[in-house]
DNA sequence: ATTATCTATCGAAAAATTAGATGTAGAAGG
DNA sequence: CCTTCTACATCTAATTTTTCGATAGATAAT
């Protein structure tokens, strides 16, 4: 039973005659006779008599009618589903380290579902191997990386920008206000360092390696948070993208060492898989990321190696 | 959007694969792959994520998953539908004579209605001529005639018996208990006979017309019922078959006639068009019919000529 | 009586569906 | 790291289905 046939049959019915509705639908008579008689014989009942050439719907004809009206209606109905604009509702999974993570959920979060209250989202957490990971599995549909500048011909750049970092320490340090220092000079200071897995930390590592020096930093912790305030009152140094030290510079309670030699290109990526299925809803928060997420170009280029 | 794309649809979002899917249907793969895109060609979107050879449903195809059930839903719905056994209901237009209506609803009706209370029935009226022209418009299910035994290939005879009919008089005519009457004997007499529709009537008419007779009625009146009560009061004489004066006869106040010399042959048929679609509540009433209406067959053909 | 109309049916043509083979790429297992 | 397995896409060719056009049969209309 498909629904040509069951459309062909509704207009038989309404218009109580093969050859109109064969007019109407754009068929050859035959053809109407052809799919009327497909659904009898399927169904194995008549569903028109044909009386004298004038045709006259069974019982079943009847009960069929009322069925095959509900269905075109959902078809119908699904149809006009799609076009609708689908005011922005769904469910996001977004995938960023944890600095990101806070810094959009603090930054930009309630103003978005101020704007989109339909749309939820999920926000995970992950280094970028896990976040790619994720990609490929199509466990997340969107992730923001902190990491060497990756390309590759699955994944779609949404947008990227190359994030400055800096050595950084308290303002009481007796780096400060230090011109020129060389990375020699500090690396044997007790640093603390993101974790292992996050990506600058990796490229931070292989900079340094690089360089045959490394360092085991007293301290390994994920939270930025908790880094940068830890490094305000103590004499621990640290390695930081400029947007997690930013308060605490512009407070006065961090400073940036002038190291020279240690230029780290550090990306801050927004990627999704190639093969994802854009949703209106997903279309407008990567807008929405690219927008609000990277508006602070600019200012961050100033500050920029 | 045709079913059978449907139905892939659903299996393969719930096996999560097109393969399976595709053994599970008796398909190959590449039927499934194909019959996928046809869907997400037509809806214009894409209703499975293709990430690294494991599919996952979209937002839209989450969304036709409930319509598709639904619609595959009521289709299943109706095929049960059809299976069942329909316990009897309907609407049944029936036609038959004046004389046949009256009998059938005050002798089989009530029973009937108990036996099958779902069955609808509409009684009208009709004579022979008018009666055929309905069942080839379809507007009669079925017919009961009083007339010359007819035959066409158009019609199906349910059930025919030949009428026995006789002259009637009052108990206390001239002509009761007179043996070896002939129509010539009462041709003068004032009589009462049914409408020229009548199918019998038309015979009884040719009949008198093969012998250059001719009979002018003091009244002509479709009701039976009247007829055989005005000739019990009267010096009426009327010709009619034998189940409509049976009572009056019976309970003495009628009297047959024993005329010899006009044997006419009118029939009882039940009769319907053999391109009517039998219901079951249709093929019910006939059978109904048959079987109580012709009963008295034995009793019948006793006082057949 | 003639014309028009309506459905059934048949054969041929066109279109759609399907299968099978092949390709690509990731997953799994050694 | 290499092989094997699995999964989906794509292409071509075969098959099936759908459609059309013509014709027939029969009734209705004029």
């Amino acid at each position: 039973m498909e629904l040509r046939n069951l459309v062909t049959f509704i207009n038989v019915a309404e218009l109580g005659s093969f050859t109109k509705a064969a007019d109407l639908l754009g068929y050859s008579q035959s053809t109407v006779s052809f799919q009327i008689k497909q659904l009898e014989d399927e169904l194995g009942c008549l569903l028109f008599e044909r009386i004298n050439h004038t045709i006259t719907l069974t019982e079943r004809g009847h009960e069929l009618i009322s069925y095959a009206h509900q269905i075109c209606a959902l078809e119908e109905e699904f149809k006009e589903n799609l076009k609708e604009d689908k005011t922005y509702s769904g469910h996001i999974h977004v995938v960023t380290p944890d600095s990101v993570c806070e810094e959009m959920l603090t930054a930009h979060y309630l103003d978005f579902h101020r704007k989109y209250p339909d749309i939820s989202i999920r926000f995970t957490t992950g280094d970028s191997g896990v976040m790619l990971d994720m990609l490929d599995h199509n466990e997340a549909d969107v992730i923001m990386t902190l990491d060497h500048r990756l390309y590759n011909k699955d994944y779609i750049i949404a947008k990227e920008q190359q994030l400055p970092m800096h050595f950084v320490a308290a303002s009481e340090s007796k780096f400060e206000g230090l011109k020129g220092l060389s990375i020699k000079d500090i690396i044997n200071e007790p640093f603390v360092l993101t974790e292992c897995g996050q990506g600058y930390r990796r490229v931070f590592d292989r900079e340094l390696a690089k360089r045959s020096l490394e360092i085991t930093p007293v301290l390994e912790i994920g939270r930025t948070d908790i880094i940068t305030s830890l490094v305000a009152e103590s004499n621990l140094i640290s390695y930081l993208p400029d947007f997690v030290t930013k308060p605490l510079i512009k407070s006065g309670k961090l400073c940036y060492l002038d190291v020279c030699d240690m230029n780290i290109e550090i990306w801050k990526q927004l990627i999704y898989h190639k093969n994802k299925w854009m949703s209106k809803s997903l279309r407008t928060f990567i807008d929405y990321v690219k927008r609000e997420e990277f508006s602070n170009q600019a200012e961050n280029e100033r500050f920029s190696t």
